[in-house]
DNA sequence: CAGAGAACTTAGGATTTCACAT
DNA sequence: ATGTGAAATCCTAAGTTCTCTG
C-alpha cells in the first residue's frame, strides 16, 4: 500500500506504538518554533553537519552580499551574472550563419561558449554533422574445438543460438547465473533464438554445459592481457583512429566530443538490485533500428554497406545524434555529446543558476510548507510533508513506476507504509521517523530523523512539481538536491578549511565533499581490496615512523658530534640530518592524512556529487582562495566538463 | 489536460589505464 | 621490465522532467 492517504500509515503505526495523546494531533505540532538549524539537514549515517549559516545569519549576509555586488559592478562580476532570462536575451551578435559545413578543423583553442549568446527559440543547434555510430562488432562463431554439451552430449549450435549461449558462458562465474529469475529469463529468450530443432532438443537449462565456452573466453582474456606491447599499441592506435573518426561531431561551427558513440553491444541484461528482467537478451542493434539526427545540409552519416537507417531526421529541438529502441524495457537510447560540450555545459550552468535562485527564496518556501502542514486540505498537507523531506533529507522525488517492470525502489513520493516507522518518542526525541527503503539503483537508504511534526503523508510528483513551478520559475523537486548539496559544500568548506599544509586542506575538501555525498546517500560497495590497501598503507606508515625515529637519532648523535668537534663539517651534518627529519615528518603526515581520507571514504562515493550536484564554481573559488592548484580537485575530464566554471569563478564566488 | 512517451540527468560497478614500487 | 593498486574512464541502467498527443 502506498502512503498516499494520511490515515493508513499512521493509524497502523499508532497502534504499534501505543501513544495516545498525540493521536488527535493531526496537523503539525511544532517541536520548535525556530527551525532546528543544528540538524536541519539530516544525513543518513552519522556524519553531522552543522549549519553555521542559518537564517539569523543569512539575512544580513544577503544584504551585505547585495552591496558587494553593487560595489563590484563593473570591476568583475561575470560570476554573478546569471544565465537566467534565457528567453530575454537577443542574438545581437549577428552570429555567423549555420550552414558553414566546414567548421574549423581544430576546435580553435578552447572555445569559450559561455561568453556567447544563447539561442532564444528553443532550438538546440543550427548545424549538426557527424559520422553516425560505431556498430557493435559482428558475432564471430566459436572455433569448432570449443564445444557445447546438452545432457552430456556434444551439440553444435547454429550461430544465432550460439551467440546467445556465449553471453551466458561469459557470465558463468558471476552469481547472476545462479539466480532463478536470471536463468528463467535467459532461457526463455535464448530459446527464441534457436532453430526449431535446437528448440526441441534443448528444454532444460540445467542440462546445458557451457564450461568449454566459459574456459575459452577466460583463455581469450588471459591472452589479451599477455599480448606483446606492440600488439597492445596496435589496438590502442586503432581505438584512437575510431575515436577521431566517430568520436566527434560538428555542432554550430565547433568540433565537439561525443559521449558514447558506440552502439551498445548485445548481451544479457543485468539490472540492478532485484530486477524482474535480469537475464533477458539485449538484442543486437542493426542499422535498421537506428534513427539518425543531423542537419539537412550536413554530410549525412552512411549506414554500413547493404543496410539502411531506420530513419534520417533533422530535428534541432533535441540534442541527440542517434537513437534506437532498446529491447528490454522498450525505452529509447541516445547518443549525445560529452559533458565538455557547449550543449551540456550550458544546461549544467543553468542548473546551478536555478539552484541559486532557490537559495534566494528557500526561506519563504520553508515557511510556506510549515504553514501548509496546518492546512485543512489533505492534499496541501501531504504536499508540504513531501516537500519537507525532499528539502531536509535531500530525497529524490520518487516517480511512479510500473510494477514488475523494474526493481522495486522508491523515492519521497512513492514511499510506502513499510518503508517508514514513526516513533512518537525515541532516544529522548519527539517524533522520530525511521526511513528504510531502497532508492535509485537499489541503494539502501536508512535514516532516523527527528521531525518537526507528526508525519503521515506522501504525494504525487507531478502535482508536487506543478506546485513548485508556481513557487519559483524553473523549480522542480530535484533542484532541492542540487541546492542543498551545493550550499552544504560551501558551508562545510568554510567551516573545515584551516590554514594548514596542502594535504590537510585537501582532506578538508574531501570531508566537505563527503558531507554532501552522505546527505545525498551516495554509497559504494567497499572496494574488494579495501582492507588490504589500508594494511599496505599502514605498513608504509610504520616504516616511515621507523625511518623517522632513526633520523631523529641521527640528529642527536650528529649534535653530540658537533659538541665534541665543533667544526664546520659537523655543523653541516647536523643541518643535513635535521632536513632529513623534516622531510620524513612531512611524508609521514601525508601518509597519515591519506589513510584517514581513505578510511573515511570506505563506503562513500564522492564522484557523483562532485560531477552532478556541486556547483563547480564553489570549488574553483575555494582553490583560488587557498592557492590550491585546481588539478588537486578536478582531474582532466572534470576540468573539461567544468571549463566554464574554472574560467569564470573568482575567489569570492558565492553560491 | 492527463498520461504516455521522449528527452535528458544521475548513478554505481566494471574495465582500462596509469603511476609507481620492485 | 614487471607487477600492483589506485585512478580514470567506460558503460549503460535508472532516475527525473519535459513534451506531445488523443
Amino acid at each position: 500500500e502506498r502512503i498516499k492517504h494520511e490515515d493508513v500509515s499512521t493509524d497502523r503505526h499508532k497502534d504499534k506504538h501505543k501513544e495516545k495523546d498525540h493521536r488527535k494531533e493531526e496537523v503539525p505540532h511544532r517541536v520548535k518554533t525556530e527551525p532546528d538549524n543544528d540538524h536541519f539537514y539530516h544525513s543518513p549515517k552519522s556524519l553531522k553537519r552543522q549549519r553555521d549559516n542559518d537564517e539569523t545569519e543569512f539575512k544580513p549576509k544577503k544584504i551585505k552580499l547585495e552591496n558587494d555586488r553593487v560595489d563590484k559592478k563593473g570591476k568583475k562580476r561575470k560570476q554573478d551574472e546569471d544565465i537566467k532570462p534565457k528567453k530575454t536575451q537577443k542574438n545581437k551578435k549577428g552570429e555567423v550563419a549555420d550552414g558553414k559545413k566546414k567548421a574549423k578543423k581544430e576546435p580553435e583553442e578552447k572555445w569559450k561558449w559561455w561568453e556567447e549568446e544563447r539561442a532564444t527559440d528553443g532550438s538546440k543547434w543550427r548545424f549538426l554533422e557527424h559520422k553516425g555510430p560505431v556498430m557493435a562488432a559482428p558475432y564471430e562463431p566459436l572455433p569448432s574445438k570449443v564445444r557445447f554439451f546438452y545432457d552430456g552430449k556434444q551439440m553444435k549450435l547454429a550461430p544465432q543460438a550460439e551467440e546467445v549461449a556465449t553471453f551466458f558462458a561469459k557470465m558463468l562465474d558471476h552469481e547472476y547465473t545462479t539466480k532463478d529469475a536470471f536463468r528463467k529469463n535467459f532461457f526463455k529468450d535464448w530459446r527464441k533464438e534457436m532453430t526449431s530443432e535446437e528448440k526441441s532438443k534443448i528444454t532444460d537449462l540445467k542440462k546445458c554445459n557451457f564450461n568449454e565456452m566459459g574456459e575459452y573466453f577466460k583463455a581469450q582474456s588471459e591472452a589479451r592481457k599477455a599480448m606483446t606491447k606492440d600488439d597492445k599499441l596496435k589496438i590502442k592506435v586503432e581505438n584512437e583512429r575510431l575515436l577521431q573518426e566517430y568520436g566527434f561531431c560538428i555542432m554550430d561551427n565547433h568540433k565537439e566530443r561525443i559521449a558514447n558513440f558506440r552502439i551498445e553491444p548485445p548481451g544479457l541484461f543485468r539490472g540492478r538490485g532485484d530486477h524482474p528482467k535480469m537475464g533477458m537478451l539485449k538484442r543486437r542493434i542493426r542499422p535498421e533500428d537506428i534513427i539518425i539526427n543531423c542537419s539537412k545540409d550536413s554530410k549525412h552519416p552512411k549506414p554500413p554497406p547493404g543496410t539502411k537507417w531506420k530513419e534520417l531526421r533533422h530535428d534541432n529541438k533535441v540534442t541527440w545524434l542517434v537513437s534506437w529502441t532498446e529491447s528490454i524495457q522498450g525505452s529509447i537510447k541516445y547518443i549525445m555529446l560529452n559533458p565538455s560540450s557547449r550543449i551540456k555545459g550550458e544546461k549544467d550552468w543553468q542548473k546551478y543558476e536555478t539552484a541559486r535562485n532557490l537559495k534566494k527564496c528557500v526561506d519563504r518556501l520553508r515557511n510556506q510548507y510549515r504553514e501548509d502542514w496546518k492546512s485543512k486540505e489533505m492534499r496541501i498537507r501531504q504536499r508540504a510533508v513531501a516537500l519537507y523531506f525532499i528539502d531536509k533529507l535531500a530525497l529524490r522525488a520518487g516517480n511512479e513506476k510500473e510494477e514488475g517492470e523494474s526493481a522495486d525502489t522508491v523515492g519521497c513520493c512513492s514511499l510506502r507504509v513499510e518503508h517508514i516507522n514513526l516513533y512518537p518518542e525515541k532516544d529522548g526525541q519527539e517524533f522520530v521517523v525511521e526511513f528504510d527503503f531502497l532508492g535509485k539503483d537499489s541503494i539502501r537508504y536508512y535514516n532516523k530523523v527527528p521531525v518537526e511534526k507528526r508525519v503521515r503523508t506522501f504525494f504525487y510528483t507531478s502535482i508536487l512539481n506543478k506546485h513548485l513551478q508556481e513557487l519559483m520559475d524553473g523549480l522542480t523537486a530535484k533542484v532541492f538536491r542540487t541546492y542543498n548539496a551545493s550550499i552544504t559544500l560551501q558551508q562545510q568548506l568554510k567551516e573545515l578549511t584551516t590554514d594548514e599544509n596542502l594535504p590537510a586542506k585537501i582532506l578538508s575538501y574531501n570531508r566537505a565533499n563527503r558531507a554532501v555525498a552522505i546527505l545525498c546517500n551516495h554509497q559504494r560497495a567497499p572496494p574488494k581490496t579495501f582492507e588490504k590497501s589500508m594494511q599496505n598503507l599502514q605498513t608504509k606508515i610504520d616504516a616511515k615512523k621507523d625511518q623517522l625515529s632513526d633520523a631523529k637519532r641521527d640528529v642527536k648523535s650528529a649534535k653530540a658530534d658537533l659538541k665534541v668537534r665543533r667544526d664546520e663539517k659537523s655543523k653541516k651534518a647536523v643541518e643535513t640530518k635535521k632536513k632529513a627529519v623534516e622531510r620524513l615528518e612531512e611524508q609521514l603526515m601525508k601518509l597519515e592524512v591519506q589513510a584517514t581520507d581513505r578510511e573515511e571514504n570506505k563506503q562513500i562515493a564522492l564522484g557523483t556529487s562532485k560531477l552532478n550536484y556541486l556547483d563547480p564554481r564553489i570549488s574553483v573559488a575555494w582553490c583560488k582562495k587557498w592557492g590550491i592548484p585546481i588539478e588537486k580537485i578536478y582531474n582532466k575530464t572534470q576540468r573539461e566538463k567544468f571549463a566554464w566554471a574554472i574560467d569564470m569563478a573568482e575567489d569570492d564566488y558565492e553560491f
